[in-house]
DNA sequence: ATTAATTCTATAAAATTAGTAGAGTTTAAA
DNA sequence: TTTAAACTCTACTAATTTTATAGAATTAAT
């Protein structure tokens, strides 16, 4: 399940993306329009901007807007940046790999098997729906 | 990811699968076998037990066994009991559906509809994984 | 200088997870 | 019928994570 970080964190990308590209968006502007706490969302904007997903400006009239294009941002990206690893376990995962400390031998483990297979086709999936997709409906 | 539980309850189902079918497996022998804290495997049993998963024999000499075939216990089976929905969000979960309280119209919603389609890959994939298919490697 | 915005750090309440403790019940066998 | 060995059940606890909230600091336009 996603957490609700990531939840607000797709509903604030699909605003930006459905705003004219000229336009910087206030955080409270997509508080309100998304519902989102407007104080948790501050955190979120930092996030997705640490993660490049998105720019912002300063000051007075400052704000949000897209930096990457709503093309090449995946359901995948932003699972891995708030929720973590894709894989149902650490040890088949690819970009948070980590031993199980109750796995003897690795190689010999029947379920990490299984669990990398699951791992390749959910990811495939997942980078199939980007912002781009989610607005076109 | 998968929860320790569902991780445990999984290599608890290949070690009973492993097993000769006639014999009943106890819970300090499986716990051993599996790396499991023994008390932490008892409640595991249990709720596998309520699911229909395996069967008991109580007293001495008793212990565990597979009541289901090894061919029809998927890895989503085991992810719903222990995990709850296999979707991204209640609101694209068909056995543990909820609405989402900031969501005004469900049926506007963007992400929903690219999340069901995610459910129904993943799922596909998670209901091929089954624990025979895990103990042959 | 003032206003309006982002940025940063700290804190807190609630929920979930992982695991432990101990008493109760059942069954086989001596 | 007593004993041993197993499952069954309920409650509890400690640690972690999640979901926020608070408030001061910084930045930029007017």
């Amino acid at each position: 399940m996603l957490s609700h970080k990531a939840k607000y964190a797709l509903k604030a990308l699909l605003y930006l993306a459905q705003q004219e590209e000229t336009h910087v968006s206030r955080t409270i502007e997509i508080a309100e329009a998304a519902t989102i706490p407007k104080k948790f969302l501050e955190q979120i904007l930092l996030d997705l901007k640490r993660g490049h997903f998105v720019g912002s400006k300063q000051g007075k009239f400052g704000g949000y807007y897209l930096l990457k294009s709503k093309n090449d941002i995946t359901l995948a990206d932003i699972h891995r940046l708030f929720d973590g690893a894709i894989a149902l376990l650490p040890c088949a995962s690819l970009n948070f790999y980590e031993r199980c400390s109750d796995c003897a031998d690795e190689s010999e483990c029947l379920l990490r098997h299984g669990l990398i297979t699951i791992r390749e086709e959910t990811l495939k999936a997942m980078e199939g729906i980007t912002i781009a997709s989610l607005v076109k409906k």
